[in-house]
DNA sequence: TATGTTATCGCAAACCTTTGCAATAACTGC
DNA sequence: GCAGTTATTGCAAAGGTTTGCGATAACATA
C-alpha cells in the first residue's frame, strides 16, 4: 500500500468520503516536486478535470492539512502545500527576500513546545511551523545596513531590553 | 516627550511624513485597551475624520508596523495591532479556539532565535512572534481526544533530518 | 441493486487585504 | 511666505481565500 493510498484510507476512516477531486488533488500535490502554490495544483488538477473550482481545491486541501496529509507553507502571502513525509517531518524558515524555503528539523522546537506546555499550560500548534527571516544570501546581499527600520527603532526605544539583531 | 510623540518624530526622522490620518491611527491604537482589529480602527478612525480611507488604515499600520511603532497580532487570521510597548514587548499566543491572546516574554524565544544563527545562518525576523494552540482553558473543554489525529500520525515516525533549501 | 442520508461539489458572492493611479498636501529650499 | 518636489491619500479594482446554497454523488443499509 503506497503512502498516498494510507492518507486516502485514513480519510475515509474518519468519515470523509473519498471523491475524484481529493484523489486528484492528492496525486498532484504528492507529485509536485516540493511545495506547490494553491494555483499551480488547481492548474495542473483541471488539465485532468476542467470542472474542478477553485474553491473545491482550497477546501481539499484545508482538509488534507487538518488530518495531517499534506503541510501549509505560507510563502510570501500565499499558501503552497506539500506532501506530509512521515519520517521527514520539518518545519520551514523562509527567507522574506527570495522567498526560498529552508527546512528545519524538528527538534529545535520540541523544548519550546515543552515550555509552553509546563509554564502556561498552552499547547501549541507545531505540528508545522514556518518563520520568515533573512537566509544567509541575503544577508549579505541586502546589506544589513539596508532593512528594517524596526530593528533600529527598537534599539532606541528600548533600554534594557534584549539582544538585537543587526 | 509623550511616547507617541516620540513616534512621531522617529517617522519623521526616517523621512515620513507627519498626516492627520498617521496621527489619528497612532492615538486610536495608542488609546485602545489591548490589539485593535482594523475594522475597529477603521471605525474609530471614521468618527473623527469620517473620509478616511480603510486602504489608508492598512498602509498607515503597515508603515507603523514596518518602524516597529505597532505590533501586529494575527488573531483568527484577522489583522490586530497594538501598541508596541518598548520595555514591555512580548510575544502572543493565540487559541485556535477561544481566540484569547496570551502574552509571552520574549525570553522564551531568545535561545532559539541565536540558534537558527548559528546552525543555519537565518536571522529570524522574532521582532514579534505568534504561535496559536490551545489554551488552559480550551483544553480542558475541547478534550484532549478531539482534535489532530495528525499528532498522532507524527508521533510515530521522528526523524534525524537535516536542512535543505527547496 | 435500489434507496435514503448527507458530505461534497460548483457556482457566485463575500471577505480581508493589497495595489495602481491621478489628485492632493507635506515638506524642502529659496 | 511661495513654489517645486514627491510622499501620501482616496478611490476603484484586483488578488487570494472563504463561505452560503442548492444540486449532486458517495457511502450505508437493506
Amino acid at each position: 500500500m503506497t503512502s498516498q493510498e494510507q492518507s486516502l484510507h485514513y480519510l475515509q476512516s474518519l468519515g470523509y468520503r473519498l471523491t475524484p477531486q481529493r484523489l486528484l488533488v492528492l496525486a498532484i500535490v504528492a507529485g509536485g516536486p516540493g511545495h506547490l502554490g494553491v494555483d499551480e495544483i488547481h492548474r495542473q488538477a483541471r488539465a485532468a478535470y476542467p470542472y474542478l473550482d477553485l474553491a473545491t481545491v482550497y477546501r481539499t486541501l484545508r482538509l488534507f492539512k487538518q488530518v495531517g496529509v499534506v503541510t501549509e507553507v505560507d510563502i510570501d502571502n500565499r499558501l503552497h502545500y506539500e506532501l506530509t513525509a512521515p519520517g521527514e517531518k520539518h518545519h520551514h524558515m523562509v527567507c522574506r527576500d527570495c522567498h526560498r524555503a529552508i527546512n528545519l528539523n524538528p527538534h529545535y522546537l520540541e523544548e519550546f513546545r515543552d515550555t509552553l506546555i509546563r509554564e502556561f499550560d498552552f499547547a501549541p500548534d507545531l505540528e508545522h511551523f514556518t518563520v520568515s527571516g533573512l537566509c544567509r544570501y541575503c544577508r549579505e546581499t541586502t546589506g544589513a545596513a539596508a532593512p528594517n527600520p524596526a530593528n533600529i527603532a527598537a534599539a532606541d526605544l528600548d533600554d534594557i531590553n534584549d539582544a538585537e539583531i543587526h
